[in-house]
DNA sequence: TTATTTAACTTGCATATTCGAAGTTAATAT
DNA sequence: ATATTAACTTCGAATATGCAAGTTAAATAA
């Protein structure tokens, strides 16, 4: 990957600044999508070509993971590994930031509540959460 | 601006799901950056396009503004609004996440201690620095 | 006083990226 | 045997980006 710097910042902008990425990670982070064409069918229709694109991309920077799916064999689950859990504050804050200026907001309400006034909480009680739906027991 | 849903986390997007809006607020937020030639000298290289267009969306969606410099008058001086200024939490994890995967970050470690070990004081330190600097008083 | 420099853009065009529609492959389900 | 589901691939068209050059207006230097 051509890196234009290694301000943090911009690693991260380099990983998921794009508009698609980070509706990937919130299908699988907070709406149990794990199939491509879960995310396919998101309200923000994508296109094949990106949706395709930006699950090679995710794969190859270690942020999620494929997997056959247990029950069909030729069914796809994709997980969040580590990498891809630790971008859950961050998402928080796009969730906060968003439900706040957005005047026509599809936030939870209580969601926000909760961000603000026990983030740690709703941080680590996700997280506890998200570890067992996708990394390996 | 046509918005693709009401998601929070796709209407943040919408404003700044692209490669370089992030790096102009990390320049106003972080390195005391308030005109329009020292966003254009940053390592990443921005073409004066691309500059141009982002800083007019930004004043559009009211996270930055636009001012006289009040030393000379024909220079512009940038700033940022309340709706830019909550934009730091949502910032701080992103350099938390970059300076924690990327192997060669540049960021700095005492930083991202405090942003890991006394993140609400980081927070509101830094907040209150940019009100004093950023907002009419 | 004239010339040069600085600052903040704007424009035009070539290149690169993204989009949307359609097609492909392989495994079920009927 | 046929249809459907799931997960992609491909391709031309539309859009965004990068780069070089040009513009404007004020400030400073000669």
């Amino acid at each position: 990957m051509k890196m234009r710097s290694h301000c943090p910042i911009n690693f991260s902008l380099e990983h998921f600044g794009d508009k698609w990425t980070l509706l990937i990670i919130r299908d699988l982070m907070f709406k149990d999508k794990r199939h491509y064409n879960e995310f396919f069918e998101s309200n923000e229709n994508v296109s094949t070509s990106v949706l395709g694109d930006r699950l090679k991309q995710l794969e190859e920077s270690g942020i999620i993971k494929k997997e056959a799916d247990s029950v069909k064999k030729s069914r796809i689950k994709y997980s969040l590994t580590p990498k891809g859990i630790a971008l859950l504050p961050l998402m928080i804050e796009m969730i906060v930031w968003g439900g706040t200026f957005d005047t026509d907001t599809e936030a939870n309400q209580d969601f926000l509540d909760q961000a603000n006034n026990h983030r740690e909480l709703l941080v680590s009680s996700t997280r506890e959460q998200l570890e067992k739906d996708h990394l390996p027991s």
